[in-house]
DNA sequence: GTGAAAGCGCTAACAT
DNA sequence: ATGTTAGCGCTTTCAC
């Protein structure tokens, strides 16, 4: 008796124990076809017993399907990609295909390799954040042949098709919204943008619709790293100290609006009277603060469900009509903290 | 002139484009054995040209080598594991290997499934969360023949070997912190603990600890879903309301602590003079709370690069000694809320 | 330094 | 209802 390395166990394992010829095994282990329910008895139970699982790498070769979608996020820190990757998941668990998680961590050079590694592995389609890629990332994805859903953001041309919000509509609708209200002396508080294309875009839209009334912000600061409840904090506290005539805070997301609200509260600032102050995301998280922040939904689940809507839906029917953009409408929620008439 | 269809391109693709050989082009592209610079440019300038992506299903199953590494965790919507995944990615970024997350949603059976999914792809090695794993799950790590590292906790007996920390002693010494501050009358709020298995521990380790000096919990509440903050706070406030008396409160995680503090702040109690509370995690997020919570830290990242680093080298060396378990030891965190003599 | 042949473990397509 | 044959696109091995 001589000792065997511990091969990894093969359909012809389970063909030999169970009798049946290799094909037959496939055709139990995929539900595939016509199998009496003799033969298939038999063949799952040499199966379990032997333990065996099957090899997704040659089947995937054979076949020439892979049941996998690549979805590329930027981060998995900021909440946000968590709940659209929720979404995803929620769609993608009633069909046979899987989501495959990749990270670029904002960097586009990241990107193109994550991507790269990805698709080396022929996905059956493709959910990446945002619009803007490197070149060499777009000819990718143009020559992957397969569907690719830009999402998060509607502002530019999609490869193949997009989900998503118009940050910069968003940006110009709060900023209505806070005029509307009677503030005028606006500051502004967020991430470093050239990283963040979709926070410089409500950027962008904000100032844009401040403009057209004549305002201007008076004052804007810019962070990266940390806590960012603490730099919403650190930040707000420095703008007031420089700007005591401010009374408005505009923040790029919720977590350092949180971090303002505190602040604001700290120093017994009349709330949303004396100061308003507005963040965006909507994020479940910041539910039980002291006051409700106004914010506007970014509609992260949404965008999930819809873009693995779409990837499903092509992967079945190659030849179904594309919707080149889907816009969704994030909407204000006024909170306890931006007056309403 | 015929349209054809969108074929994939091939290693032969890219040997006929550059009148090589298959074979060498395949030795250029993996940087493997020895090629003149005139070929590998001119293969170099061909797989550019043409936008050749190779197929690593074809690569990985006749070099029967995956460079994959499978992460399996309960949730990515609890900053633990995000800060895990990237204590992992810093590793392996190093080497050869790719992480993929698969999340089990804290469901044994749902483990089952992801871990047989990604099992069939033939991974270099498992991370995977936690010690308690259904006998299916066990099963088949165990006869996966590659390495699995089981992380965040140690108290158990790991499957092949495991990295993390002792959530019972972790709950002990939390309850002899707070014994020995003075305070008697403890009460305990946290997750619905039959999923989180942590959690549990950090339970029993911290009412053994006040048992041995003839303390109880005087009460305690358990939630599920929603938003930890706004829970902390509504569970806080109701148990306020049962007992009047309670001089400490201890949470099972940070964000739920940080909703009983705004709670405690907002009644206007003495911290930690008339309450005193503790959390579990350390999670930077809260940095920038009105007071710092007392809590523990979980060696999150640290655990991600311990356990990265045990795969790669097995992976590398496949006969290198083996540490059945590395246990990392959490130290407490004071802060504002737990009072020090 | 380069190439030819064989085969990784499965499945599509075609028998029977 | 079951079996046989021929690859899928690479890499390993060996020959030159």
């Amino acid at each position: 008796m001589s000792i065997d390395e511990p091969r990894p166990l093969t359909l012809r394992d389970v063909s030999e124990a169970s009798g049946v010829s290799e094909m037959t095994v496939s055709r139990v282990l995929r539900n595939r076809g016509d199998v009496s329910d003799a033969t298939r008895e038999k063949v799952l139970e040499a199966a379990k017993a032997l333990g065996y699982v099957p090899n997704k790498i040659a089947g995937a070769l054979a076949s020439q399907r892979v049941n996998l979608v690549a979805v590329v996020i930027p981060s998995l820190r900021n909440m946000v990609f968590p709940e659209v990757m929720s979404g995803i998941s929620s769609v993608l668990e009633q069909t046979d295909l899987q989501p495959v998680v990749g990270v670029t961590d904002y960097l586009p050079e990241k990107e193109e390799r994550v991507l790269y590694e990805m698709l080396s592995w022929r996905p059956s389609g493709v959910i990446i954040a945002g619009l803007e890629h490197s070149d060499a990332s777009k000819a990718m994805l143009r020559s992957s042949g397969i569907p690719v859903v830009e999402i998060m953001d509607t502002d530019g041309t999609p490869i193949d098709c997009a989900v998503g919000i118009s940050h910069r509509r968003a940006g110009r609708e709060m900023a209505r919204a806070i005029l509307k209200q009677g503030y005028r002396n606006i500051g502004f508080m967020g991430t470093k943008m050239p990283l963040d294309h979709r926070a410089r875009k409500r950027f962008e839209g904000f100032t844009e619709a401040l403009a057209k009334e004549g305002v201007e912000v008076i004052d804007q600061e810019f962070y990266s790293g940390g806590s960012a409840l603490a730099k919403g904090r650190e930040m707000t506290r420095a703008m007031l100290k420089r700007e005591p005539e401010l009374d408005f805070l505009y923040y790029s997301n919720d977590m350092i609006a949180a971090g303002g609200l505190l602040e604001l509260l700290d120093q017994g600032i009349d709330i949303p009277g004396r100061i308003g102050l507005a963040g965006f995301n909507g994020v479940e998280l910041l539910d039980g603060l002291p006051r409700a922040i106004a914010t506007m939904d970014a509609c992260r689940t949404e965008i999930g469900t819809k873009a693995a809507q779409i990837i499903a839906q092509r992967v079945e029917e190659p030849d179904s009509p594309i919707e080149k953009v889907v816009e969704l409408t994030p909407r204000i929620t006024y909170g306890d903290t931006l007056k309403r008439r």
